[in-house]
RNA sequence: GGAGGGAUGGCAGAGCGGACGAAUGCGCGGCUCUUGAAAAGCCGUGAGGCGCGAGCCUCCGUGGGUUCGAAUCCCACUCCCUCCGCCA
């Protein structure tokens, strides 16, 4: 959640920064006039309670003394008191509970320098690898679900009859893809990043930390009997891992990295962009994480990125670098570039990472922070992370760019080592 | 699944109705001593909120209750740990 305080310095500006993103600048307003309000009724029930508890201490003392008269005399004083007391403490007490409900609904600020923009339409493509767009021959035109039903490595019927449509199953060297794509990456990242295995099934106030809960509950699945979801990202479970702890500053930027299954609903999505892998409720991911401060995450941020691009040019695969505009930034997130590969099967661009910047976003909601090498109060951390990739997504387009004439699939040479040797299925 | 134990500051750990935001130790910061360091000694050191300020308020797992007054008593819940059983 964002500082209430910039809410009370700064007004306007948090409506301008909000309103870039589409948020009515009548929220704001409701928010700060439900602040102010709350702050009077607290300020007047803390003072009534500073009255109680200086009688209470007097009661004490004259008891001591042994005055008996006049204790009883300061306590029916401080009963009246107390009886006034809890007829503000309730209204103070909703006030104050109304404010954090709104603040945990409301975005994150964006970045001044992210692009503005309405939607998905407006975001700027600030790179694309190879300079010059690459041509592909007719038998790179063949979509993945039909490359890979000729070769048996994709199994999308029986996927569906274990779970429904839209879980894949992958098979054989389909499935060993898979593999040796988290092994490349997570041995890609290991010189900076910790390498973490969390559980994907969470509690409830993980989910809120990250910022999926309460607004997306909708997005994600439920174990009601137990009181968990499963996980959309290994980001919830990342961004939780020192929740409620002080982190010393010489550990920042703390970074850490997990191969996860990761389930979504794509509940608003239904029907758009569902054949083969394009779009589904169950896939890997390398997810890439770091807890840093605010003047480490721009470098942490570009990193990331720079990490990302290096994969997939290792890939082979031809892409390009959005900087999404504030129409369609992440709710938590103040900076994000997406990274869309080119699948020339389907003549689609395909989301494979975004790399997000939250500042103290989620840190606020999950309570993360770190003492100053200096001395001094405790600071929230800022928070960062990015795919680092995607794999359904890759998989179908490392098997439309590598499909040959004769219908097999050549896979880039960096993965042979993990492919057994061999860099060709079919 | 059964039986117990527990939740207090950065960490460990006392406290069991009033002088407790909390002993003590460790850690951390400053100072003294020292050529420097270590050791030793002295002093300081929880977090959050409100207020220009003096200062005030909140926080001892969470929520309720008793009381003039709750870390301390009562109720409910959550979480953690140990042992037994079952199990990949």
């Amino acid at each position: 959640m964002i500082d209430i305080r910039l809410v009370r310095q700064d007004v306007a500006a948090v409506r301008a920064a909000l309103a870039r993103r589409g948020v009515d600048p009548a929220e704001v307003d409701a928010l700060a006039a439900e602040d102010e309000e709350a702050r009077q009724l607290v300020a007047h029930r803390d003072e009534l309670r500073a009255q109680v508890n200086a009688l209470s201490k007097q009661v004490g003392e004259a008891r001591r003394a042994g005055e008996a008269e006049r204790a009883e005399e300061l306590a029916g004083l401080s009963r009246r008191l107390g009886d006034e007391l809890r007829a503000v403490d309730g209204p103070a007490e909703a006030a104050a509970g109304r404010v954090r409900e709104r603040l945990l609904w409301l975005p994150n600020l964006p970045s001044d320098d992210a692009p503005d923009g309405a939607g998905p339409h407006d975001n700027p493509v600030v790179r694309r690898w190879p300079d010059a767009p690459r041509t592909y021959a007719d038998h790179q035109r063949v979509p993945h679900w039909d490359v890979a039903a000729a070769l048996g490595i994709l199994d999308l019927e029986r996927g569906a009859r274990l779970s429904g449509s839209m879980f894949p199953a992958f098979r054989g060297m389909g499935s060993r893809l898979l593999r040796a794509l988290t092994a490349l990456a997570l041995d890609r990242h290991a010189d900076a990043f910790e390498e973490v295995r969390p559980p994907t099934l969470v509690r409830t106030e993980t989910m809120m930390s990250t910022g999926h809960l309460p607004k997306f509950a909708d997005e994600a699945y439920a174990v009601e009997r137990d009181g968990l979801w499963a996980i959309p990202t290994a980001e919830v479970p990342l961004t939780s891992m020192y929740r409620g702890e002080i982190i010393e500053e010489d550990r920042l930027p703390l970074r850490l990295t997990a191969a996860t299954a990761c389930f979504r609903r794509e509940a608003g999505a239904a029907g758009r962009d569902t054949r083969g892998l394009l779009r589904v409720h169950e896939f890997d991911k390398v997810e890439l994480f770091a807890y840093a401060t605010t003047d480490q995450a721009p470098a942490v941020h570009a990193d990331m990125v720079g990490r990302v691009e290096a994969l997939v040019q290792a890939l082979g695969l031809e892409y390009r670098v959005l900087d999404l505009c504030t129409g369609d930034l992440g709710n938590s997130s103040a900076r994000t570039f997406d990274i869309e590969v080119y699948a020339p099967g389907c003549d689609m661009w395909l989301e494979v990472s975004s790399i997000s910047w939250f500042r103290d976003y989620q840190a606020r909601r999950a309570d993360v922070r770190y003492r100053p090498a200096g001395g001094g109060s405790p600071r929230f951390v800022d928070t960062l992370n990015g795919s680092g990739l995607a794999w359904a997504r890759i998989w179908a387009a490392l098997v439309e760019v590598g499909r040959q004439p004769d219908g097999s699939v050549e896979l880039p040479e960096v993965l042979a080592p993990y492919l057994g040797g061999t860099r060709t299925i079919g």
